[in-house]
DNA sequence: CGATTAATGGAACCGGAGACCCGTTATGAC
DNA sequence: GTCATAACGGGTCTCCGGTTCCATTAATCG
């Protein structure tokens, strides 16, 4: 064998899959603050030392956790109406954060992110993968001619989302369906009003 | 003097302020992933032990941080025009937020609560009482019938500021003017067209 | 003003997260 | 099969955040 020869085979991804779901794991029990690379390793049933050497921090590993997750895709909804569409986006966001794993999860991931800028990179990735599958909704329905035109999809969608964020990491209230159904229909309204219309609305 | 007096008055007042503008200062510098008590304590002058015993947790002290910083209110807007306010509440918390200082302090504080429970109550009631200094904006507009009868004021609040964190802490795209303007601009389109009425929505 | 005792401050102590060393395993080229 | 070595794993050591102990300071009451 050659000096420098990378072996992903056999060993080394199967470490890296039960290291990321023992992360995971980790995550939604003690939240990042309280993410111990040792209690890792032994969930993992992997040496310490090899989760020391392959991620390093704890932040490293939530960078790849993330990595990860973005390649698992969430197909969008294709109902033929925009507040339909995003009425099932709202729904799908908020059920993964009143999920307790999953919003456990996410939350843990955000926080990470706060702390390490590789954190902060993956998981900017991560959402606009996400975004990206679903901005298709708006832009079909701009040609429709439910919207104006010029408006911006991908604005659209974190728009119906970020009501639902607010509520998880900022004021406490509840992620519920009544919240995603409004989140969805403020989000309709406003870009029917062309407020995510690009020109810069000179006042 | 009899027994069990609190003492509050001079230095115990005087190592609260020094503690807690530490703290602040050192949330800022290393976020509360990196907050030290020890290190807060030596940028206050005071013994680590005294913060140790009056705070007890990095999320004990930023606890009492938000607490200290709920009660400097900032006055509302008042121009007479729904559209104008809201800008203004906008433009406020982009400022906050993407000022160096400020938009640090504030990640760091939100980090907290999604790690400890009186953190996030804190958090919460920091934030009721924001959005209630700036509600009577909404009520007024819906008086002068801006807007429909039942508008959720505190709702309409709220969905000015959940884009510009959504921003913050998750998409990583900017907080600038223009998503200031946008998010006030939506805000009261979606207002104006019933989303945030307290009817539960029967599609 | 003086006694009482909250409240603070310095220093020694403790435990566990993370770094390091070196032997062991098993991947991939031949 | 066999060989070189990438990758893993257990044990040990170190460093630092957090606790405890006791002496010192100063806030309140008479």
């Amino acid at each position: 064998m050659t000096v420098g020869t990378i072996r992903p085979g056999g060993r080394t991804a199967r470490v890296r899959a039960a290291v990321l779901s023992a992360a995971a794991d980790a995550l939604v029990e003690h939240g990042f603050a309280g993410l111990d690379l040792a209690d890792v390793a032994s969930r993992a049933e992997v040496g310490k030392t090899t989760v020391y050497r392959r991620w390093g921090t704890t932040a490293g590993l939530v960078a790849d956790l993330l990595t990860d997750m973005a390649e698992q895709s969430s197909p969008r909804a294709e109902t033929g109406s925009l507040l339909e569409d995003l009425r099932a986006n709202a729904r799908l966001v908020q059920r993964t954060l009143a999920d307790p794993r999953q919003g456990a999860l996410f939350r843990a991931v955000i926080v990470a992110a706060t702390c390490d800028p590789r954190a902060a990179e993956a998981l900017h990735r991560f959402y606009a993968v996400r975004i990206a599958e679903w901005a298709p909704c708006v832009e079909e329905a701009a040609q429709r001619g439910e919207l104006p035109a010029g408006t911006d999809a991908a604005e659209v969608i974190r728009a119906v989302s970020a009501p639902l964020y607010y509520r998880l990491l900022i004021s406490g209230d509840p992620v519920d369906a009544a919240a995603a159904d409004c989140a969805a229909e403020a989000a309709v309204a406003a870009a029917q009003a062309g407020a995510y219309t690009a020109d810069s609305d000179p006042t």
